[in-house]
DNA sequence: CGCATATTCAACCGATCGGTTGACGATCTG
DNA sequence: CAGATCGTCAACCGATCGGTTGAATATGCG
């Protein structure tokens, strides 16, 4: 009996996944542009993708031979609000993101310098 | 290179590790009380326990022979900004989080009446 | 002390995960 | 058509996961 919460949550606790939503915020992309900055094969970027999209993480549509991938950030409205039933966070506290942020930035995948 | 993301969204994927933490929203509890609704071996839950505190999500304090089990809801601040950087929810959404927990009590894994 | 209670440890199990490789189908292009 | 490009599939691998069981370690109590 999985809840969609089960998956959500899965899918968002790979490094590698989260770091290609980061970059679907900027922009839609092809599944071999997603690709290009991993130190890994397509194939496991694919499946990596599969993962995103069973959560819905992203929606993905075919035009032409490549394959279109889009961000869904609605998808984590469920995560989200079950997520604040544990205590009241400011709305949007923006110290703490960048602060988060820039952390985060510092352990990519890629490790970028 | 596991970011402190990664432990918390794992710690959140799985049912029963999410319905100890609604348990805990309630009181703290004892590694003995917080199985005893669970259809599993203490020991299992004595896992999950240990996964919790090893993402900060709870704290336990041993007094005595018990092991008091604490929700420590300021874990979640990380994630929660992580995830509020993919759009702008409504702070809380009372409608829908109270329709979501409806939902989520359906499903809870000893399925309650 | 001697027994019960509370909790963890250690070994084990099958299932799933994250990755690889090589072959394959589909689509564009010269 | 022939060749290149885009992406997935299938089989495989070692590691981790979620659970079990049985023994071990504290601690409390009569």
């Amino acid at each position: 009996m999985n809840s969609a919460l089960d998956i959500v949550f899965a899918a968002l606790a790979d490094p590698t996944r989260r770091e290609i939503l980061r970059m679907l915020l900027e922009d839609d992309m092809a599944v071999t542009d997603v690709a290009e900055p991993f130190a890994m094969s397509l194939a496991a970027i694919s499946k990596h993708l599969s993962i995103l999209a069973a959560a819905g993480l992203i929606s993905q549509e075919k035009r032409g031979r490549v394959k279109w991938c889009k961000l869904e950030p609605d998808a984590l409205r469920a995560a989200s609000v079950w997520m604040q039933s544990f205590g009241q966070f400011e709305p949007v506290n923006l110290d703490a993101f960048e602060a988060f942020l820039e952390r985060e930035l510092l352990m990519r995948p890629d490790g970028a310098p």
